[in-house]
DNA sequence: CTCCTGATGTTTACGTTGTTCACATTCGCT
DNA sequence: AGCGAATGTGAACAACGTAAACATCAGGAG
């Protein structure tokens, strides 16, 4: 089998094309642009084809938006290097940040994306899908949970309080990226949600570690 | 003109049928449940009859939103009730919290009616639009801004921190009202929900007011 | 190598949706 | 009384998700 072959009858790997032109689809339009139609108008190939992969358009959506879950991973990633602190409580604390940064920055540069990677919302066990793991093979809800484990470990959050903790962050950090993509934020100009969101998280996380290198809540 | 007259060619008032049959939709199934043929077919008129009201179907959904919005008011109104302490930092605090704890338990009750509330995501205009208010003349929104006003007032909060304070609450309860009612929590038993939406606000307060009556935030 | 089977893509069709346009009816003012 | 504006109807169109019958191709069995 020749995979790329678009000029036999069989496609090769339409799976991964179709995909890939709906992920395309979402970032210009969110879960709403990722028709069956427009995806499978898009990889050259009639509508029908796509059930040979998808039982139905939700699922269609749903796989893309695990792709899109796994970038929103890597942004996490990103925003969580250089925290090579000598103190492990400063790098522990830096990786929390990292990941409402990385969270409210996927948000804000590619909302159509953000919008798929949440669509429908997932369920728990979505929140552990290999598909939507990030370059370090964790999932976003992974890196938040990862991190906020290394706080307890330290001693900086009782143990009891790490599954509301976890809660607490996303919410925080969700309801925000909401919010300021598609919520009555979505007009206001890009450096002043930059600010906002940064100080959200920050307020949070110091509001999680009370007391330590406290800033304003606000 | 005879209102409510259903045997008559002209409705009668068909506008306001429209919203009604258009909320009760939306009740049982949230925004997407409020088609325009739906919504007409309900109504006993037909489909293109609604464009004599409504520039749009979008247009229909937005002010059926604005009605749940009202309620979602009267929910936040319900839940500041009593708070009849002598001190008048306490009510302040009491009324915050309150703003919280309406805005959860509206999501959790209606979670239908929720969903087309913040359908769309309303404007910052539409934060202060007549139809979205409660018994007591205020939106939602107002209400919120309110409550952190009066803890400007009382000097239990800096005034420069009122804005992004107000974003902060939104963002928290929001999101985790969203994830509840739609996301990752959505199948977790009513109780706990509960219980996770009070710790969440009273932790969320407690951050924004330091060292007034702290509880573990998480 | 041939043939057959299963996988994969096409065609056609159905019902639903939002929307428009020409037309019908009725209200309210002159 | 009658006319114009407001309001509702009917038919039509394009786009959508989905299903069933059919066509094509890949790869293994003989």
């Amino acid at each position: 089998m020749e995979v790329g072959n678009t000029r036999s009858y069989h496609h090769g790997d339409l799976r991964a094309a179709l995909l890939s032109a709906g992920y395309e689809l979402a970032r210009g339009g969110g879960a709403d642009a990722v028709t069956l139609r427009a995806t499978t108008r898009r990889s050259g190939v009639s509508p029908a084809a796509a059930y040979r992969h998808f039982a139905s358009h939700e699922e269609l959506q749903l796989a893309v938006g695990a792709l899109a879950m796994a970038d929103l991973a890597r942004s996490i990633e990103a925003h969580q290097t250089g925290t090579d602190d000598a103190d492990p409580a400063v790098r522990a604390r830096q990786r929390l940040i990292g990941v409402g940064d990385g969270y409210i920055a996927f948000a804000l540069d590619s909302p159509g994306a953000f919008d798929i990677a949440l669509f429908g919302l997932f369920t728990m066990e979505d929140a552990f899908a290999p598909e939507s793991m990030g370059d370090t093979g964790r999932t976003p809800y992974q890196l938040l949970t990862d991190a906020i484990a290394d706080l307890v470990d330290l001693g900086l959050l009782p143990s009891g309080q790490a599954q509301s903790a976890a809660i607490t962050c996303w919410s925080t950090v969700h309801g925000f990226a909401t919010l300021a993509t598609s919520g009555p934020l979505r007009r206001h100009p890009r450096p002043e949600l930059d600010a906002l969101g940064a100080r959200t998280v920050r307020g949070l996380v110091d509001a999680l570690l009370p007391g330590y290198q406290p800033s304003s809540l606000g």
